[in-house]
DNA sequence: ATCGTTCCCGGTATCGATAACAATATAACA
DNA sequence: TGTTATATTGTTATCGATACCGGGAACGAT
């Protein structure tokens, strides 16, 4: 078993010709001969013989390679969506991929990490870790030394970094302003964590839109949460027993979305009718819940697709222009959860008797 | 911007010493003098040099990386959760990952991919892609003039390959048995597409469980899904209309199991006093559905942990050693889906009167 | 004084492939 | 026939690092 790697050698030695020959026949260089040419390209395709990356990266400066730090990959599954895209651009780009999965985005020593990455050769980084408290730091200096392009997704847009980022704030509007426009009055929030910047600008969008609509904005309507379900259902219990008048919720994602909806309806609580909710990511199942959930939808996998397309032309065009952030604009996905036809037929009604 | 990358002779020049000995600091090689060590070390750290992996991996033959072949990152949670655990271990070990995601598990050509693979020099490769219909059939050949070992996750066992594979039938058949200990005598079961080893295993287990119950396999009890909700929600349909006194069902994963609950609650059954469900997989949403779901749990994680610790090992010792497939155990989670009070009172008292 | 060890360190070949250049062979033309 | 152009092929250096071997210095033993 175990047959070594067929090398350039063997080939040029096989098929009686120098080592160059080979060279050209593999990348297509003109100058070599049809009937050479054909000779070489049999003995080549008898041997099995595959160019070794590592070999030609090394002379020629490239790997068509792409480093890519991930994290979270066995937690949720926004990241894998990333990757899949990521992955998807790569390959249509001739790119393969290095991964690296950070298992604690708080603590982590981002330059051994950059440097264990560089190592490999690869033409640019792709960075897809969500920013947690203040665990970018260290990218305003490290990212200018860098020998190679380095592209950042969900992370707060800074000079000179380029970024691709989902509109998390805007989210959050359009899925407040959703529960405002079903005319709802006592509109909470159960939020993700937030030392996540991603948390913090959902929870930005839901002040943003009751602010445009006059409405006061209660701090006693928000509940922290941690993304998983349970605290959603630790939160929507706050929440009703603080406020039995609530009838809106916006959880900041589908999972609290899950775990509020079951303890509301533990609770007497008929959804949509005495109590609507909306919430964000639009994972796969969320059509499916009980009653089907109304949600934020965000292409994530375009996310990594954008990504790719931004470190590619910093790749070919070197990374001296300033490229504006790319900003990709979330969707609002209207199900069952969120509306309530009687409430809105009564509504109608008073505002023609109002 | 975009230094270069610092190398070991810009080192060794800077140091006043010969690359060999730069070489032999960075490899704690012994024959170094104390003092010289500490200056070569200085050096290094204010040069901010890292040994090129490619470069080295050339001259030794290693390089200290494995290929790692996907499937279904952007469809399921389940690859990603492998790919956590491989990520691991491999970490662990030191070895950094070449990541490849199949986009068609069914149309691929596994020699290109290998090869493309082998072009990075990786030192083994771990085969994480579902085994649907004939798509494995190249293992054979390919696998035995390989450079490199390879490991197969979640395949059929075959003389000669390395395997780390989940219990996909003894999954199915605690499940079943399980419906079966809590009185049931119609019991029905979702299937995945059947094209995929693991979803025939799991019906097989059905069947199995079954029988060892003298129970008769009527096969209009099966429903054919695709693990999709709503070929869940289409098979329990088709169910309840042909079998109106089903009372139990299988449901081959969670989101079938998902849309089949929310089906069959539209249609007047109660959850578990009328019907009771137990699905597969444990995604972390299912014990927050309503009812929470009774479910297969498998260890995928550990599937990929595994995946590399066979891996490692056929890479140290060489592949000579037969090694026996790993075989990882599912675990039955009851949850409230199959286990109705009021029944199983019911059950005993009639028991005591019969 | 000579030889042999041990300890350090440097020179050269090498890994697999390509860039840059040199060297053939063949054809074309005067 | 000689000369130059053109087509095709081979040679050498290189990429970054390490394996392998050889060499000088310091020291002790004979």
């Amino acid at each position: 078993m175990g047959r070594k790697r067929v090398t350039i050698k063997e080939v040029a030695g096989a098929a009686g010709v120098s080592t160059q020959t080979v060279s050209r026949v593999v990348n297509d260089h003109p100058d070599v001969a049809a009937k050479t040419r054909k000779h070489v390209q049999a003995v080549i395709k008898e041997l099995g013989y595959q160019p070794s990356k590592i070999a030609r990266s090394l002379i020629q400066g490239q790997s068509c390679s792409l480093g890519v730090v991930s994290y979270g990959l066995g937690s949720f599954f926004g990241p894998s969506l990333v990757l899949q895209g990521i992955q998807k651009a790569a390959v249509q780009a001739g790119y393969s991929l290095m991964l690296t999965v950070l298992h604690d985005p708080e603590v982590y020593d981002a330059e051994n990490v950059l440097r264990e990455i560089l190592s490999y050769h690869v033409d640019g980084i792709l960075w897809a870790v969500p920013e947690i408290g203040q665990n970018q730091d260290w990218i305003q200096q490290a990212v200018h030394g860098l020998a190679v392009p380095i592209v950042f997704l969900n992370v707060q847009p800074r000079p000179n970094l380029v970024t691709v980022v989902m509109d998390n704030k805007l989210g959050g509007r359009i899925a407040t302003q959703h529960l405002v426009d079903q005319g709802r009055q006592h509109i909470g929030i159960i939020t993700g964590p937030m030392d996540w910047r991603e948390a913090r600008q959902r929870e930005l969008g839901w002040r943003a839109a009751l602010t445009e609509n006059d409405r006061v904005v209660d701090e006693s309507y928000i509940a922290n949460g941690d993304w998983s379900p349970s605290s959603g259902e630790r939160s929507i219990r706050l929440l009703l027993e603080w406020h039995p008048e609530l009838d809106a919720v916006f959880a900041c994602n589908d999972q609290m979305a899950l775990g509020a909806m079951k303890v509301a309806q533990k609770m007497g609580r008929q959804i949509p009718q005495d109590l609507i909710i909306v919430g964000y990511d639009n994972i796969p199942e969320s059509p499916y819940f009980s009653p089907a959930l109304s949600t934020v939808s965000q292409d994530v996998a375009e996310l990594g697709h954008q990504g790719v397309q931004q470190l590619l032309a910093l790749i070919s065009n070197g990374d001296d222009a300033p490229i504006p952030p790319v900003v990709l604009q979330p969707e609002l996905i209207v199900r069952e959860s969120s509306v309530d036809i009687t409430s809105k037929t009564a509504n109608a009604v008073s505002a023609l008797l109002g």
